[in-house]
Parts: C-alpha cells; structure tokens; sequence
DNA sequence: TATTAAAGTTGTATTATACAACGATCTCTG
DNA sequence: CAGAGATCGTTGTATAATACAACTTTAATA
C-alpha cells in the first residue's frame, strides 16, 4: 500500500470513528458544529453569520440555524452591524467562553487517552501534519 | 497551545473539511459508507451484516440498508450462510471490486493532490499516526 | 421443549446539511 | 440620485445518514 493509499483510507475511517462518538454521544455538551463555530468566533472576537459560512465552508442556511441555537442557549449574543444593516457581529458570551473552554479541554483529554502511548515528538508532528493538509485543503 | 489541543482542533476542521468535501460533492461513485463497507468486504474476503455493523461501528439497521443498496447496484451479492440460516454472506462482484479500485485510485490522487508539497517522510509518518491513532479507538 | 438471544428488515424520528424563495439593505451604474 | 442588481440573513422544504424500536425468522440454552 502506497503512503497515500494509506492515508486515504486510514482519513475514512477515522471519519467514522469521529462522526460516531461525536454525533451522538458528543464529548462535553457542544456538538461539533457549535464547537467550531465558537472557537472561530472566539479567534476572531467575533463574526458574521457570512463569515463563519465562508470560513467554515457551511452553506449560510445551516450556520444561520446554527448560530441561532448558540444565542438561543446563550453562548453568544448578536450585536448590529453599525455599517451594514443587514449583518450582524456574534460575539461570544462568558458563559459562551467558558463552556467552549470546558469542552476544548475535555477534548484535549480525549486525544491525550487516544495518544497515550505515542512519544511526545509522534503527537507534536501529527499536529503540524494535520495543521498542514488543512491548509492545503482551503 | 499543546500538541493535544492542537491535535483536537485540527482533527474537528479536518472532519468539517472531508464531510463538506465527501456528502455532496463525493469524490468517485462511492460515498464514503459504501466505500468503506466494501473496503472491509474485500479485507475479509466477505462479511455479514452484523460484522460489517460492529467493524464500523454503525447500527446493523444502518448498515443492512447500505448493504441493501450495495446489492442492489449490484457491487455485491449475498449467499446464505450455510451455518446459520439467520446470516448471509456478503461478497464483491467483480464489477464492486473494480469500483472499489477505481474509487481508491481517485481517493489515493486526492491525497496526493493534498499532499503535494510534502516530503515522502511526512506522508510516511502520518500514515502511520494516522493508523495507530485509529487502532486506539477501538 | 420452551424460553431467550441473535441476525436481519422495516418503520419512524432526528439531525445536519443544501437549495430555493423571500425581505431588507447595500452598491453601483446610467 | 434613482432604480437594478447583489448581498446578508431567515425560513421553508428536501435529502441523506443515522439510531432506536418493533417485528420475523432462526439459533442457542436451560
């Protein structure tokens, strides 16, 4: 099996492993989408329903309902766009910070009891190898 | 941040990535379910429903619909298991194994697209991260 | 042998997503 | 500067993958 053969198939099945102990037994209380959502607002300081579609490749539909579930459980309040009436600024609330804290750590956990047995330098170059083809998947 | 966090968050965008990348937009003839069970159906030669089911970690009302479709593109075929007149065993035509090969191929140049500038090494060592983190969910 | 367990199918519900239609606002061109 | 067209966001609708529950048939066990 060629290095990339193995790394096609070893991504598919890491999507099902992932897909199946996030969906419905989701770590922590935040489901992915609200995981992402949060920590890219939290990046930013704060964003566009526009602009997390784009960055999260979402259509706007889907993060306009997401996002709508993050205010309504009140992780992250909306404030007018003072240059454009249409838009909006998420920001995100303390208690929006905190749970996205909360969760980033139980995550982290996670891919500590994952990578138990790896050496540090193995989980050091996986995250900058997974960094990378990120990168280059934009 | 440290290699797990890094690890975490990069894992959750990879998964946003392959999923916007792989639902709609699926690369070959084969979505991933159907990729993987005849992925695993060729590994072991045949398998039944409820193996392919635990193998995957699915529902086997999950998967005995995907199998369902799978027969019915004619990928595969079933023969009653002569041991237990409650199973079957599922099977490749050689019309599935050639979707499958032409699949991996398109998989595998995806990959390599993705891969581009990396070193031979890196590909290397991430496929085989990738493949232990996987042996460590289970 | 009678009861319980297991394999598979089918019905139903949920969830994440995309696309389409729409209202409000913005931008740009004649 | 007024109207046309683009853009932001919401809501309606459709689809697809999934789980759970009910059921049938067959196997295993007590």
């Amino acid at each position: 099996m060629t290095p990339e053969e193995m790394i096609e198939y070893q991504l598919a099945i890491l999507l099902r492993h992932v897909t199946s102990t996030s969906i419905h037994k989701k770590i922590g209380v935040l489901d992915r989408s609200a995981y992402l959502l949060l920590h890219q607002i939290g990046k930013q300081g704060s964003a566009s329903v526009k602009a997390l579609a784009d960055s999260s490749k979402l259509d706007i539909s889907t993060v306009s309902r997401q996002t709508a579930a993050l205010e309504q459980r009140e992780y992250v309040y909306r404030i007018p766009d003072p240059n454009d009436g249409r838009s909006y600024s998420l920001k995100m609330t303390p208690y929006g910070e905190e749970q996205l804290a909360e969760h980033r750590k139980a995550r982290a956990e996670r891919i500590s009891e994952l990578t138990a047995t790896w050496t540090p330098e193995e989980r050091q170059v996986f995250g900058e190898l997974l960094t990378k083809l990120n990168l280059n998947f934009l």
